[in-house]
RNA sequence: GGCGCUAUCGUCUAACGGUUAGGACGGAGCCCUCUCAAGGCUCAAAUAGGGGUUCGAUUCCCCUUAGCGCUACCA
């Protein structure tokens, strides 16, 4: 039975990079009829906020990938701190009195690595109750072996076979001073626990991993498989942040955009994972079938954003491969939303609206563009733009829309044939070209220049509006 | 500093020793056309550098370089 876990610290929004972790792990389980785990690492209480906690469920519920189980680690403290003092009565851990360092930068970039304080590991039982008795503050820390050429293996599923020394990993914290438990320990804890038989999560723990498996080890549990992903980075190579990059890292930012979330998660799954057949446009049966860790990236993947733009070009293009050809019933109500939140409505009943949906679908690329450009086709009230008024001021071409609503409204069939049949029979009389007409129609029926075939518009637009709007213009 | 990971067009990627190094986005051009998209076609664009191994290296090994990660009582 695969049990994954999309394991979420709430210090932030949620993160693009965290989304694609995510969306591993959702895919990975939904595949193999496995249980999506949501846990919320909130163990540490100074960063932690509702604030954000609450943007992350709002970010998870658009990408819509639903989670089987749901736990908080801030309600299982007990459980991490049970760990942390059986590895401390097993003689796997041990008090450190010492007071904790301020300011990291002194440890790390200090001279040699920082392994342990020797005398906090030797001191002997006794003197450690004695010490924790007296209320003396302390923290439990591992004792890593100290055997000369010691080392833990162990293969991830993308990176392949791992080893490291113990030499090399220090006697890291498992419960703080203040009796919460670190990471690393509520993490493993956690997943012992809660049966996760794969960790999927992103190359920033590959290293951490070591120091995940002494603590399986020490706690006699079996170990899960591992599986770590390539990070997501700037197009300048550093770690995408928040501060720096600004609102690009935010899964929200692409929800405000207009995307569409399964256009987003597609784009998301190409970063770093490929289905190695070319495929790029892909449905979220599609990206299910296909995925695989062997398919996962070792290195990692730029989210082509720049100063000017923040919206990475593939995804762009993603999202109107998927906006023109997923099932104008899924797509109707998206955008119906979207016109409600710019204060429009459809005309029309529903096969209506999926008509006009449908007709002008294919030249949009995200959802706020039906309530900009396609805002002529729900409203009255739309503005004129300079290109199209051009065309409205050609000689004697708004005499013609006059005449042509006349024609019109004088008989009963109102269809793109029809109408059609109308407007060329109309410039033939008057000698004039067709195509002046026509894109004086397009001009005169939506405010704009461009857009689909000027029959279709007409059609969408409906026979009252049409014959209203031309006789205004 | 120590340890670890990574390295193919600008970007995302394919090629599990033998290919004219493929595809996609973006860019340029052409076709189609009532406009604009879409679509079709074409072009430019890459194996970081140096050593090995091999009949033959994008592919395997080593070194260099570069980037990233970990090195917190953050996660």
């Amino acid at each position: 039975m695969v049990r994954a876990r999309f394991a979420p610290s709430p210090t932030g929004y949620l993160h693009i990079g965290s989304a694609r972790t995510f969306i591993f792990n959702w895919l990975y389980v939904r595949k193999r009829q496995g249980t999506m785990v949501l846990r919320i690492d909130d163990t540490d209480v100074d960063r932690n906020t509702e604030a954000s906690l609450q943007s992350i469920y709002d970010g998870l519920n658009w990408l819509a990938l639903k989670w089987d189980e749901l736990y908080r680690q801030s309600e299982r403290l007990e459980l991490h701190r049970q760990l942390a003092f059986r590895l401390l009565e097993n003689g796997l851990a041990y008090r450190d009195f010492t007071p904790a360092i301020a300011d990291p930068e002194e440890k790390a970039h200090g001279d040699g690595p920082w392994l342990c304080h020797p005398e906090m590991r030797a001191l002997s039982k006794e003197e450690s109750d004695r010490r924790a008795a007296a209320g003396e503050p302390f923290v439990i820390r591992y004792r890593v072996c100290r055997e000369p050429a010691y080392e833990v293996n162990f293969t991830d599923e993308v990176y392949g076979p791992q080893t490291k020394l113990t030499a090399d990993i220090e006697d890291f914290a498992l419960l703080r001073s203040n009796g919460m438990p670190t990471y690393h320990l509520a993490s493993c804890a956690d997943d012992i626990d809660l049966k996760i038989s794969h960790v999927i999560r992103g190359q920033d723990h590959l290293s951490n991993t070591f120091k995940h498996i002494l603590i399986f080890q020490g706690a006699q549990a079996p170990l899960p498989r591992f599986a770590h992903l390539p990070l997501l980075i700037a197009p300048d190579g550093s770690k995408l942040s928040k501060r720096k990059h600004g609102p690009v890292v935010s899964v929200t930012t692409y929800r405000d955009y207009g995307f569409l979330p399964i256009a987003y998660i597609n784009f998301l799954c190409l970063l770093g994972w490929s289905p190695k057949d070319n495929r790029e446009h892909m449905t979220l049966y599609e990206l299910m079938n296909a995925f695989s860790l062997e398919g996962v990236h070792r290195s990692n993947a730029v989210v082509n954003f720049s100063e000017t733009d923040p919206i990475d070009p593939k995804a762009l293009w993603l999202n109107s491969q998927h906006l023109r050809t997923m099932p104008v019933n899924a797509l109707a109500p998206l955008v119906k939303k979207t016109l409600e939140e710019h204060g429009l409505a459809p005309y029309g009943d529903e096969a209506f609206f999926e008509h006009v949906v449908d007709t002008i679908r294919t030249r949009f690329s995200t959802l706020l563009d039906f309530a900009s450009k396609g805002r002529a086709y729900f409203s009255d009230d739309y503005p004129i733009e300079p290109q199209a008024l051009e065309k409205l001021n050609a000689p004697g071409a708004r005499e013609l829309l006059h005449e042509l609503a006349d024609r019109i409204a004088s008989r009963a069939e109102f269809t793109e044939a029809s109408v059609e049949a109308d407007l060329r029979k109309l410039a033939e009389e008057r000698g004039v070209k067709a195509g002046v007409l026509i894109n004086a129609s397009r001009a005169a029926l939506t405010g704009q220049p461009v857009g689909p075939s000027a029959f279709a518009v007409f059609v969408c637009i409906g026979r009252e509006r049409v014959i209203e709007r031309l006789r205004k213009v």
